[in-house]
RNA sequence: GGAGAGAUGGCUGAGUUGGUCGAAGGCGCUCGCCUGGAAAGCGAGUACACUGGGAUAACUGGUGUCGAGGGUUCGAAUCCCUCUCUCUCCGCCA
């Protein structure tokens, strides 16, 4: 959400962000309606201290043995006003709240302007991509050769985009998940293992609601919503608190199963790990101070990176336009793998910089100095990785002729020093 | 699931026959005095949001907030209703 005193003072800049972003937003409506907020809210609080003022004199004049009859008989009136401005206010107030809450953020004035993922500009690549003697199979048709993963089954048991991992699939998933958590925490990432659902104001918090709510499963008969990444929990984590300058920045990384209605995606990537309702991922979060969070993001995106090295998978690291970046982002980044069976590179990981947007919304702030006035944190997260895709990854890229899959020689000592699936 | 107790400021803890309570006291913290320095002691200050004036300052006026929301009343931390959370006991359970 953006600072509203800020849209009301400066409505030209953010005209200007919308329109980079290409987002539709009313904001002559939306000022218009915030001014007669305020004008309304003065007459409020104007009435309500004249009920003040005269109640208090009711007080004394009771407490003294006088009449205070008339008094009483003129705030009826007063009230009857203030009830029904009230209500006025109350509806102005939703209504304004609402178009707010539907604002996306701007962008930093470092993203590149564009319209869509056509206008992403690479920000630099590593590795190569692998060059392969025979035809690689796809990691869906390599995953059922090997009896590691069960498209077919997981469909059957539930539904489409679900899948069964088997044996050393299973355990490959596993082993990502731990090594992913370990090398995060060696750096100063806290781990925390996060609820998977969440009330209504932790997902308004982080920016999926109130505008993206067909996206989200929400569980009946309760008001609670399964996460569609850590990053909704591990943010909402100290929502609604003022920290202690010192105790930034915070570094947490968590890793969840995550859920995605995947509305608009029917007939994508229908085949394959690639775009499930259900699937693992470890996520790194920051709380940091404004004046650095720049920094903290391109810290954040190199940690991410770190992974795809460590497993030794080529990747390209895309600075995402103004038009494809999420609604809650002022920057991002995204890391994309090179997937052999698509013969290009696909997101693996989003590492974003959310500067106070989501702060404001959740209510985290800071107190720069000892009495100073509380300012809200920047937050940051990026994905560090997604785990299904990595798995996709690894199949594809490391496959031999003869259908067995080289594990990355970072990864053995988690699959108990297992060099090679077949 | 059943029975009971509770939720107040950074923490602790008063206040519940409604009225001058944004809220005593203590702790903590900040600044000053004292000291060679420190402790102790003394003095002052110490919530957040919205909104008006002022320069988008210092400062200052107003409104709201004592778990959340509603109600009664001229007036509610105090009375009533609903909800949420915490604790204790019983039951159940991974």
């Amino acid at each position: 959400m953006l600072d509203l005193k800020f849209v009301r003072s400066n409505p030209d800049a953010v005209k200007e962000a919308l329109e980079k972003r290409g987002a539709k937003v009313n904001l002559d409506e939306f000022l218009a309606l915030e001014e007669q907020r305020r004008k309304t809210l003065a007459q409020v609080e104007s009435l309500k201290n004249k009920r003040n003022t005269v109640s208090e004199e009711v007080g004394r004049l009771k407490r003294s043995g006088g009449d205070a009859a008339a008094l009483v008989e003129e705030m009826r009136q007063v009230n009857q006003d203030i009830k029904e401005l009230e209500t006025k206010l109350a509806k102005l107030e939703e209504e304004m709240e609402n178009s707010l809450y539907e604002i996306p953020n701007i962008p930093h004035a470092s993203v590149p302007a564009g319209k869509d993922e056509t206008d992403n500009q690479v920000a630099r690549t590593w590795g190569e991509p692998p060059k392969f003697s025979f035809v690689p199979q796809a990691h869906w048709d390599i995953g059922e050769k090997l009896n590691i993963l069960d498209f077919e089954r997981g469909a059957r048991v539930t539904g489409a985009r679900f899948t069964f991992y088997k044996g050393l699939g299973s355990r490959l998933e596993r082993a990502l998940i731990n090594f992913m958590l370990d090398t995060h925490s060696g750096k100063g990432y806290v781990e925390v293992f996060p609820p998977f659902m969440v009330h209504r104001h932790s997902m308004v918090g982080t920016g999926q609601l109130p505008k993206f709510e067909e996206d989200a499963f929400k569980v009946a008969g309760t008001e609670y919503f399964l996460i569609p990444t850590a990053e909704v929990p591990v943010t909402n984590m100290y929502r609604e608190e003022i920290l202690e300058s010192d105790k930034l920045p915070i570094y947490h990384c968590a890793y969840s199963a995550c859920f995605r209605a995947e509305a608009g995606a029917a007939g994508r990537d229908t085949r394959g790990l690639i775009r499930q309702h259900q699937f693992n991922k470890v996520e790194l979060v920051k709380f940091v101070k404004p004046e650095n969070s720049y920094e903290e993001l391109e810290k954040l995106t190199a940690d991410a990176e770190a992974i795809l090295q460590a497993l030794g998978l080529p990747y390209r690291v895309m600075a995402l336009c103004s038009g494809d970046m999420g609604f809650s982002s002022a920057k991002t980044y995204d890391l994309e793998v090179w997937l052999p069976s698509f013969n290009t590179y696909r997101e693996i990981s989003s590492c974003s910089n959310f500067e106070d947007f989501q702060a404001r919304r959740a209510g985290i702030k800071f107190r720069p100095a000892p009495k100073a006035k509380p300012e809200f944190v920047h937050t940051l997260n990026g994905s560090g990785l997604a785990i299904g895709r990595t798995v996709a990854a690894i199949l594809e890229n490391f496959q031999q002729e003869d259908g067995s899959v080289v594990i990355p020689p970072a990864l053995r000592p988690y699959m108990g020093g297992l060099e090679v699936i077949r």
